[in-house]
DNA sequence: TTTTTACTTTGTAATCGTTACAGATTAATT
DNA sequence: AATTAATCTGTAACGATTACAAAGTAAAAA
C-alpha cells in the first residue's frame, strides 16, 4: 500500500494540478477529517502544522480540487460550505440539534423523473435534516 | 373559489400569525412566482407597490413562515437562499449555465436508508445539477 | 545546477447576504 | 377610542467569501 502523500501527489499530478505544500495539506486535511469540515476548521487546525497558512490558499485550493472533481461541496447549511472528499454518492443528514452531518448510503441512482429527460444530469444530492439518535435520547432524558 | 387574499388570509390565522399587509404581500408574491425567488428579488419586486417595504421585513416574515411550515428553504445555491411556497415532496434542478431552478416530481418517500434507522427525519430535499434543456440547445448551435 | 517563468500564496480590503437592535408604527383586543 | 403587544423600519454590525497586488515557489528550460 502506497503512503497517502505518495497517493494524493498522484492525484494532483493526474489532475494536472501544482503540488504544492498548502494543496498537499488541505487534500491530507480532508482524507483524515470525513466530517464535512468548514473552510474555518481546516484553517484553525492545519494553521498548526502551517503557521503561515492564509485562509484565501484554502478558498483557492478548494476550489481547484472542487473544479478537478477531487472534492464535493455540501450545502445542507444555509450560512456556511461544507466540503467533502468522498465524491461517491451518498446522502447528507443533518442533525437540526447537535448541528453534526451524517453520512448515510442511499441510492440515488435510482431516483429518476421523466421531466428530466432532456437535462444533462452532472451532480446528484440528497440532504434530509432532523433529529439523530444521540440527540433523541438526551432529549427523552430531560423529560 | 375563495379569492387568494382571503385564503392567504385563513392560513395565516390558522397558524396564528399576525395578519399585516406585508406579510400578506410576501405570502401572495410566493405564490405568484413559484420560480425560487431570493430576498432581493422579492424586495425589489415588492417595493414598486409597497414602497416602505424593508428588507429586514422580508427576512422576518420568511423566518415566521418557514417556521409555521407555510414556505421551505432551498439551499441549493450555496451562496444565496431562495424560498419555494411549495412544500409538498419535489426535488430541484439548478441549470449550472443559465441559473434557472427547475422543480421535477420525484419519488422522494421512496428513499430510505437502514443507516437512518434510529434517526427522526423532518425534512428530505432532493437536488441535483447540469444543463437545462434550452442551455443544451444553444451550446449546440455555437459548435 | 542555475535561471527563468508562470503559477501560487499571502495579507488586506472590499463585497454582499444576513442578523441585531432600538425607536416608530400598527393589528387586534378591550 | 384607548391599550398593548407584536410588527415594521432604517441603520449598523457581522461573517463568509472574493478581489487584488506584492512576495514566494514549483516546475520547466538552459
Ligand atoms: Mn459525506
Ligand atoms: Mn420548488
Ligand atoms: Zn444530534
Ligand atoms: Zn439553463
Amino acid at each position: 500500500m502506497k503512503s497517502t502523500f505518495e497517493e494524493l501527489s498522484n492525484e494532483l499530478k493526474k489532475k494536472k494540478i501544482r503540488l504544492s505544500h498548502q494543496r498537499l495539506k488541505v487534500l491530507e486535511y480532508l482524507t483524515l477529517h470525513l466530517c464535512h469540515p468548514t473552510v474555518e476548521q481546516i484553517y484553525v487546525d492545519l494553521q498548526k502544522e502551517v503557521p503561515t497558512l492564509s485562509k484565501t490558499t484554502i478558498y483557492n485550493t478548494l476550489s481547484s480540487l472542487i473544479e478537478s472533481g477531487l472534492v464535493r461541496v455540501i450545502t445542507i447549511e444555509d450560512h456556511e460550505t461544507r466540503y467533502d472528499i468522498r465524491t461517491e454518492n451518498h446522502g447528507h443528514f443533518k442533525c437540526e440539534s447537535c448541528g453534526e452531518i451524517y453520512d448515510f448510503n442511499v441510492d440515488i441512482d435510482s431516483l429518476q423523473s421523466v421531466d428530466l429527460n432532456n437535462f444533462k444530469i452532472n451532480d446528484k444530492n440528497v440532504y434530509f435534516k432532523g433529529i439523530c439518535p444521540r440527540c433523541l435520547l438526551s432529549i427523552n432524558k430531560i423529560k
